[in-house]
DNA sequence: CTCCAATGTAGACAACGGCAACATAGGGCG
DNA sequence: CGCCCTATGTTGCCGTTGTCTACATTGGAG
């Protein structure tokens, strides 16, 4: 599993190579694949490099630090929420209400379902660079501009956009912590939990 | 600073003593302090017992694990929340609207002043079992009580209360880990921004 | 072909979490 | 009173980590 794993390496089509090829996605793949099998697992840089078939200063060619390699992981977090909220999202036609619920539902979702990336991408250790980020920036607006049509097409009460997207987004963001924190289980707090919450809500942004 | 901090020692009045009298309490305090001198300090054990004035290994006796100092540290903050929150309540004969708002206002402030502490407080470091702990539970206790009392009092829809109590915690939850990361500063969703927020799942939740 | 910049390796360092062995205190017991 | 036992603290050590410096190996530009 060493270098099987790319093959989309650009060098020639030699054996083993002294150059890895692709070391830079080759970290970052190693890395994500082991937050997605330990969620709790301490980061190591060692391990890493270990796991990825290289000496543990290797990724020091690629990244400027341990943090710079966290950050980048936490951007590519962002890039792909934002795509799985665009993903869930259903055609030009459908209703607002639908839609909302379609994009919070997939958001909870990546989020319990990559519970490790989805902590990091929010953990202090990504830095506050991560959150000053377009990339990250972008994957919110996916629900700002969803709102923001609504209150243009007078779907929703009239007030602050900016406000509303906030009360969503920290209404999606804080389900989806609460249930990766085991707060928020059926057993808790009733089966149906996550849709009554997001309705609730909705109900206080429509007119 | 050294055995002037508590002065609540159970030995005598004696000078400078070996045993540091009440190390255990020592350690947290300094730990808390840091932590919000410095929300982004990378914990370590030996720098609380430097600052404390003891070796190294010396809070081994009182904490079986840098986790569990973390872990009660945590407990401790979700009891200085719960305190927050019931402090900021209203009389009995308040409204549920206000009091709503004001327990709301009091749970994002404690994290907004104590980024450090809230942080770990939800970190993955603190461990499950500071989660499943009933002084954690009963900082939430505050809101759910609130919300079962609006509903038996019938200011509230008629829904799972656990629900409708979810969604809030989810809300304030989010709101101030989106605070604290920065995402929801003044400049960047509107000046009020935060009541704005808490009035508009308030309005889901009312019929 | 030659040389150079990019890339990867080896070794060293300080700091960390944690263990083991030892030191000190202070109270219970004769 | 003196002894000793347990709780508490200290020193020293180990393996691991992040990161620095020096060196090795490439592959492509000239």
């Amino acid at each position: 599993m060493d270098d099987s794993t790319g093959s989309r390496a650009k060098a020639t089509a030699g054996g083993r190579r002294y150059h890895h090829g692709d070391l830079r996605r080759a970290l970052l793949e190693t890395a994500e694949a082991m937050l997605r099998e330990d969620p709790s697992w301490q980061f190591t840089l060692r391990e890493v490099a270990r796991r990825a078939g290289v000496s543990h200063t290797a990724p020091y060619n690629h990244f400027e630090d341990k943090a710079a390699l966290l950050a980048e992981l936490a951007l590519m977090g962002f890039d792909r929420l934002r795509e799985a909220c665009l993903a869930a999202m259903p055609g030009p036609g459908a209703e607002l209400r639908a839609e909302y619920l379609a994009v919070a539902r997939a958001y909870v979702s990546f989020g319990v379902e990559n519970p490790g990336l989805y902590r990091l991408m929010f953990s202090q250790e990504a830095g506050a660079a991560v959150h000053e980020n377009p990339r990250s920036r972008a994957a919110f607006g996916v629900m700002l501009e969803m709102l923001e049509r609504g209150q243009r097409e007078g779907l929703l009460r009239k007030r602050r956009v900016r406000s509303q997207a906030a009360a969503c987004w920290a209404e999606v963001h804080g389900i989806t912590m609460l249930t990766m924190d085991g707060l928020f289980r059926r057993e808790t707090v009733g089966r149906k939990a996550l849709d009554e919450a997001l309705e609730t809500l909705l109900e206080g942004l429509e007119p």
